[in-house]
DNA sequence: CTTTATTCTGAACAGCGTTTAATTATCAGG
DNA sequence: CCTGATAATTAAACGCTGTTCAGAATAAAG
């Protein structure tokens, strides 16, 4: 039972994704599995193997299309702040990737907790990370002006935000609900923006 | 073959966590696994569910060890820097926090990565989760003053280094070194001191 | 010495990622 | 139309995983 065509290949790597990410969504991190993707596409394991070169490859695409899934809503919520204050176009996109972390769990845990074995992350995984990070470079640049001070202030800030998220998501915060995570953010942008622009006109 | 007695449970359970965190060390997240733990004390799977419910009671109580240690990297970090100033006291701890991740990188992935499947977490654990907040609020108090301020500056702060670690560690900051990290724990605690400060003077 | 209680093993089960020989369906040439 | 080659797909296998449990082996009690 060889049907020849019946998908090419390229339709066969969308329906594993999709099927992958559904799995993902519906039974967490743990629930994925190659029996499963195959199962849900009306394949069998090997044919996943003619796809991609195993598990992991599987994954890192995942994580690629999940990366680009959270770019379109930060960038969505950027263009729902224009002509805002900086502070609140920061607390706003906090808030987006907060909500994008509370709705897809597991795709956005798998972002962050896959171990590639083959250690060398795939250069367009860094260049969708690099995207990310280009958006909020894009807001602090008027702030901080020099571009080792922008890079610096960005991975800061983003590191921080998603540091609170991890904390949140995970119940490690003693949180109780999404307002105390955006009290937290608030905190956090607030003060570190004031430190920011004393430190532009003193010091 | 059954050796009674030759250890007591209390001997087994200690055998059994001292097994787990050197497979950890040495092996990584996914090298962990109850037939390494049994094998490397000597004993066989079915003689670790005889001392732990399963694999996860054997992790949260792993976890639990790990969350000790780091407590007392912390506590000698702020013993080793009384009466400096607050700012220097906080990078000091967040670089211990920084050493022990690079130090221990799997059990510390553990503390995060790890999903209860029974979602509640034993209150020992919390426990232990809140000792460490204790640090960091006992810094912060002649700042924040009010409870409640306290606590969210805590949180805010906790869960920013614990951020930017994560990236660091898991190399997704396009950090090179820990020159960087510390770059940016500075940057962090730096302006959100001055922010915290301003706002307790004026606003 | 026999009985009872306890400790520990070893095999089993279902599921996992991955590889590969064998099978099947399609296409090309005669 | 039939045959042979080619490519797609499967099914089975391997060694690993967590977990359970009947039974074997020992120690203690009567």
């Amino acid at each position: 039972m060889a049907r020849r065509n019946e998908h090419s290949r390229e339709e066969l790597r969308e329906m594993a994704l999709a099927a992958a990410e559904a799995i993902l969504e519906e039974q967490g991190l743990d629930g994925l599995s190659t029996r499963k993707v195959a199962a849900r596409m009306g394949y069998t394991v090997g044919t996943l193997y003619l796809v991609f070169r195993n598990l992991d490859g599987l994954i890192l695409e995942v994580n690629g299309r999940t990366l680009a899934a959270l770019q379109q809503t930060l960038e969505s919520s950027l263009a729902a702040t224009t002509d805002r204050p900086l502070a609140q176009r920061l607390k706003a996109l906090a808030r987006a990737y907060h909500d994008f972390a509370l709705c897809h769990p597991a795709r956005w845990a798998q972002l962050y907790e896959h171990r590639s074995p083959d250690a060398a992350v795939p250069p367009w995984l860094s260049e969708a990370v690099h995207g990310l990070f280009a958006l909020l470079e894009d807001l602090l640049q008027p702030l901080t002006g020099a571009d080792p001070a922008t890079a610096l202030a960005a991975r800061t800030l983003w590191g921080s935000v998603h540091g609170i998220c991890v904390l949140a998501v995970t119940d490690k915060l003693d949180v109780a609900g999404p307002l105390e995570v955006d009290a937290a953010f608030a905190s956090l942008i607030d003060n570190y923006l004031t430190g920011l622009t004393a430190q532009d006109r003193g010091d």
